[in-house]
DNA sequence: GCATCTTAGTTCGTCAACGAACCTTTTGCA
DNA sequence: TGCAAAAGGTTCGTTGACGAACTAAGATGC
């Protein structure tokens, strides 16, 4: 009676941390010591989108804005990224990449697609996209 | 050409933020207000296995075993597990229920499907269980 | 024009999680 | 038998993440 499997939400968790910890790898093997792959994620954000404000990027890779702010934080300390107060509203604060960062451009492109292919080895194409349509439909349940 | 969405793993890294949420706050309905969703992962494991030692434990919840320790001294400290010597190998420390968290297994049993049903409301039988094998297909890849 | 409310960001205290170093007991092996 | 290696746990320093309380700037209403 009693499953032996827990149930989906941990192993989407374990799924979560096993890619995390490649990420963090990656970043290790790509020189960025002391990056976390949150870290990453604010990063290949900016190299699509371009400056954006705190509150921007906190809703782009989900996470709070008090995170947000020191993740950004140390990415300034290290030089990977600069702060600017917006012109047209003095509150906002807007986030964009230096040369530093643009240099690593390619770095992270290809850290995507080792972290992201490892999860669809042995996928056909039609299962990665049934895969991500069961995702994002289980996301619109929150 | 820049796709607009994340790779998968974002998605599953997203999906587990909110499932965990979502646990955080069952937990603090039930008036657990100081277990984090680890802590009712490690009781959960537990009602189903009776006493497992720290290191079964920390394999079962995917979690390293320092971290294991201490989310086990928490439950301690807070009386839902106790820690005893196994009598047969004097390294190992057998984790065990008490008569307080036994108290609340029907609680977890509801817990887990208020948490799992929400990721899967919408989803037929057969897509959830498309959804589970594409998971642990995922999870071998590591 | 001024007070109030809202919004963007920061600060701070707390906690889960980790790795590294460590202790203890058990196992392996020469 | 004895000693090195391995295995189970713990300790400790560090870090990402959070919520709550706060500041400052902008919007709203009277």
């Amino acid at each position: 009676m009693t499953p032996r499997t827990n149930g989906i939400v941990f192993s989407v968790a374990q799924l979560r941390d096993h890619a995390y910890e490649h990420v963090a790898s990656e970043l290790k093997r790509l020189g960025m010591t002391d990056l976390a792959p949150s870290h990453g994620a604010i990063l290949i954000t900016l190299y699509r989108e371009k400056a954006l404000s705190l509150k921007e990027l906190s809703i782009r890779i989900n996470k709070k804005k008090s995170s947000t702010t020191e993740l950004v934080d140390k990415l300034i300390r290290l030089g990977y990224v600069e702060k600017a107060t917006s012109a047209e509203d003095q509150r906002v604060k807007l986030v964009g990449l230096t040369a530093k960062s643009l240099a690593h451009k390619k770095d992270f492109k290809v850290l995507s697609e080792n972290v992201n292919g490892r999860v669809y080895k042995g996928f056909s194409i039609e299962e990665q996209q049934l895969f991500t349509d069961l995702l994002s439909r289980a996301l619109k349940n929150y």
